[in-house]
DNA sequence: GTAATAGTGTCTATGAGACAATATCCG
DNA sequence: CGGATATTGTCTCATAGACACTATTAC
């Protein structure tokens, strides 16, 4: 059995990464307009191939992240967000493609790459409302990175990543605001994050800029999963799509 | 820069099954012991090769599944749990595996396969403290299967996929109480259960075998995301490690 | 009857959300 | 001072958990 010539067969990998960040109080992702077939002209998330054998998937993430947008990985959050090999996804041959997940502070607008013709922050309703012609499976993997993000914020901290070093309890809540795509109430937001232990802590004094009190700073606090957690409110009969690959059967309320 | 001849590495793609089930009131991973090289002897995933250059990720799981469980894929749980190909963790070469969660009920002892010495259900408790030796990286792969139906558990229908077609309330409080790992008061599970929308609808009169009053019987209901959600009792300061691949670095920043 | 399990009612502490009220800045 | 934002206090309602209690079977 184990004796025979059959040898698996090898594919390409690539990796893919969903970046986000918030500019003008919108939740936007990092896309491409790709300037060489297949898809030219469509926009595409970053991303490439493997660069060579021994190249860890993480290492390539990474590598991808500093040559598309210029970030280096400090004070970054990256994950594994799926894997995304259905045959014929892309016309060049199979490719399993790695999709990651980024978290950014606020970003300048980009400059485009080697292969792309443009790159761009858009504004996370456009992409996903079909404004924009998409290249591959990219609209499913985008969508599945907003929702990743989207539960994510309720169960971890992640939130910080999308500020700066410093930022106020208000700051705060426009993420949630932007990512959840919800008001909140400001009152109420300010006691549950200071009761979230270790969520955030003060530092400095308070910040003087706009009108009105000055509010005072924080920084990310030492603790990775949110006790209490940061519950979204309930949504009504309209649900997110699911993060599952395999069934694909639900709805409900 | 797109025109130069370099081509992509190819790296193998393997898939990996957690197979889980509840046998003797524990939770309960299917493991095949080793018959050839590497890792000879010690104790796996069932799991395999891609067959072929065009089967999808999902088939090849189904496929597994099939050949190490004879398990056909009705009425069963299969999603897609993450991506494990740091190189160096297979001698063979490089190969990226593409680990899936599948949820099975009761099962009879499974008998060995075509490349394994032996087959059969381990407790996860054994497996993860380390009695048994374990190859690859396995005891990562089969943690972050755990600890996701464990979340699972809370906010989808996924414990009715452990019962048979039909159960009672109490065979259902057994599944969340061995993959918790913790006791649960019948009378509040009970209407915890009730309460929630569409996860189990009532089914014929009622079971009469052990002593006692009866059990209604059910069957799972249409919903696959649980509202309100089956939350978990807190479970002191002790957390429960982060499901996150890349940074391993974090906690916080 | 007793033992055993299924199912119901009730009490209470906690927590989320609504929102009034107060504090501290700018001009 | 008035305008604006930050922070605190209080009220109410829903619900999770503890647990006494009733119901229905086997023996």
């Amino acid at each position: 059995m184990n004796d025979d010539p059959w040898v698996p067969p090898k594919v390409m990998i690539a990796v893919d990464l969903v970046i986000l960040t918030l500019r003008a109080s919108r939740l936007q992702v990092l896309m491409v307009e790709r300037g060489i077939e297949p898809y030219r002209g469509s926009w595409a998330l970053p991303g490439g191939f493997l660069e060579h054998s021994e190249e860890s998937l993480t290492a390539a993430a990474h590598r991808e992240l500093a040559e598309e947008a210029a970030l280096d990985a400090q004070t970054l959050h990256l994950e594994q967000l799926g894997v995304y090999g259905e045959p014929g996804r892309d016309p060049r041959g199979r490719v399993v493609s790695v999709a990651h997940l980024a978290i950014a502070p606020q970003l300048p607008e980009p400059t485009a790459g080697t292969d792309a013709a443009d790159a761009r922050w858009q504004p996370i309703d456009d992409v996903l409302s079909g404004q924009l012609p998409l290249a591959f499976d990219h609209p499913r993997i985008i969508a599945d990175g907003v929702e990743r993000a989207r539960v994510k914020l309720e169960h971890s901290a992640l939130a910080t990543a999308f500020c700066g070093p410093t930022f106020s309890i208000t700051d705060l809540q426009a993420v949630y605001e932007a990512v959840w795509g919800m008001p909140l109430d400001p009152r109420n937001f300010y006691r549950k994050v200071q009761k979230t232990k270790d969520f955030i802590v003060a530092v400095g004094p308070a910040r003087r800029s706009t009108a009105g009190r000055p509010a005072r700073l924080y920084t990310a606090g030492p603790c990775s999963v949110l006790s209490p957690p940061m519950v979204r409110p309930i949504l009504s009969t309209a649900d997110a799509p699911d993060t599952d690959d395999c069934d694909s059967d639900d709805e409900e309320h």
